[in-house]
Order: C-alpha cells, then structure tokens, then sequence
DNA sequence: TATAAAACCATAAAATCCCATAAAAGAATT
DNA sequence: AATTCTTTTATGGGATTTTATGGTTTTATA
C-alpha cells in the first residue's frame, strides 16, 4: 500500500455520493477489497479513514495481547463497532454514511487529507482553522521524531 | 474470513427471527460452516458472536495453553458448553436462543456490533450506554495498541 | 395430533450499478 | 510557448439489484 498524501477537496451530490481523490484510490488499488474503512476520529472533528488491510493488521495487533484482554475492549468496541468499509462505485465514488458526516461537520464540500498510512476527510473551513492551529503549536514546540 | 466491522440495528419478528447483517454474512460466506456461533458474553450483558473457524481456532489456542489447565477448565465449561452454531435461512436470518435473549435484555431490536475477528449482539439501549462509557474511558486513558 | 421448526413467497426501502456528460490534467504537435 | 488532441477524473441522473422484514405453507418432531 503506497501512502496518502496531498489535500483534495471534492463536492458531495445529492445522493451523498463524493470522488475519492484518484492518488487514493490507487493507494489501495492493489488491495483485496477495493475501498476504504472510515470511522469518526475520538480527538477531532473528522473521519478517519484506512485500508482494509490496515484495519486487519490492527485486529491482528489485538489478537496478539490477548482476546480476552479488557483493556482493548473500550478500544476495539469504538474502533471496530464504527468502521464503515465503504467501496468504490465504478467512478470511484463513495457515499458517507449519515452520522459520520454530522460528526465532521460535511454538507456538501470536504477535504481528502492525506496522513501517510492514512488519511482523514473535514469540512473545508474545520481542516483550513485546524491546519493553522497546527502550524503555531509547531512553531512553539518542536516535536521530536528519530529514525533508525 | 473477513472482518466484523461497523454496527447494525435491526428487528425481531413475532417469531424470534432476526436478519443478521448482510455484511456479516459475507464475512462467513466462504467457510465451511456457513453460520454463525453465539454464546452469553462473560463480561457485558450482551451476546458474543463469532464464526465456526474462530470457534476452532480458540479452540487450539487452549490446547496450546495445557489441556489440563485448571484456569482454562472455567472459559472451555462456559465457551464450549454455552456455544450455539445457527445457520441462516434463506434470507439471512436467524433465531437467537430464549436464554440468550434474556442474558442480552433483548426483545424487538437487536444491535449487531462489529468486533473485528467477531460481533456481539445488544439491547440498542444498553449498548448506546455501554459506548459512551467506552469513549470516556479511551479520552482518558488511551491506550496503546503498536503494530509491527 | 399438536407444536415447533424449516422452507417458501412477497414487498418496500435502500443500496448499488450503469450510462452520459463536464471538467481537468497530461501528452503531443506545431 | 502556445495550441490541439487524448486521457483521466469528477459529477449527475435513471435503472436495477440487494436487503430487511412480514406473512403463509410445508415438513419434522415430540
């Protein structure tokens, strides 16, 4: 899976269909399942969005500490129980369901973000506000990220 | 198998029949047993579901642990002994157990929820609660969940 | 034979597919 | 560098299929 990267803002019909941006798409093209996995971020405003096979390694990654294991549970009850796998029309088309878009704040335009291994869909003027915000607390403290 | 993902309210008929979610059934469509197995959630007053693959697969896993391991004598008594393999009909669905219903407080909806490598079936009431306190739990102390 | 369980049939709402067009991006030509 | 041509991408609307749900009939079973 190569990454999400760049901003699209696209425009939603009246049947609540939108494009996913085509670098997107061909992010996961390669992929069993021809579509992506949206859930309502627990921080901000937005929708998350991920590959399937992203959302299979994080079921993996429990499994590995335990399927009886409690401290998942608030986890994966959130995570699991909200991911919307949602797969592309013949155009590349998506429809967002209902409760994500009033999470969001989405009508009728939204902005594709590109995150690396990820991605997240705002509305237009939330992501321009919460991009500006991100840009002084990196003025003011700079993070720190080591590689190996 | 694919994973249980998303959440599905959906109604009783006066005969105890109940459409499981077509997402879900595609999730088991291409096992041998094409079904699904509930048993009474140890932890929540809810009903945990999973396909026949997983069911053998925790299976193994106990094996693995010590066939004679005491700790492990209470989860195969409760598991194994409490587990119902249903089978769909012809449009999807099933009718969940009397004693399951009751140890869920289900009557006329259900909510199938996903869970990733499984599901769990709630009182819609008591599961909208049951997921509020989770999101307070994860936005204080949030969890680690890495991947490799 | 009574009762429960399974198979069968029907329908409305919702989701998906299919086709057509507009806009944008990229390639090729001058 | 500007222009034309070609391809890709985004958007719009109608047609079709799937899904959830209700009821009826048949088969198994106690």
């Amino acid at each position: 899976m190569s990454l999400f990267l760049s901003s699209y803002e696209n425009r939603l019909d009246t049947k609540g269909r939108i494009s996913v941006p085509a670098s997107f798409r061909a992010s996961v093209s390669n992929e069993r399942f021809a579509g992506v996995v949206l859930y309502r971020s627990f921080t901000n405003n937005c929708i998350e969005g991920l590959s399937m096979s992203r959302m299979e390694q994080l079921a993996n990654a429990t499994d590995k500490m335990g399927v009886f294991d409690s401290e998942l549970d608030d986890l994966s009850a959130m995570l699991f129980a909200d991911a919307r796998p949602l797969t592309f029309d013949v155009t590349g088309r998506i429809v967002i369901p209902e409760d994500l878009l009033r999470h969001a704040g989405i009508t009728d335009k939204a902005v594709f973000v590109g995150r690396g291994n990820s991605f997240q869909i705002w509305n237009p003027e939330a992501f321009k506000k919460a991009q500006e915000k991100s840009l002084n607390n990196l003025r003011t403290t700079r993070p720190n990220l080591t590689l190996n």
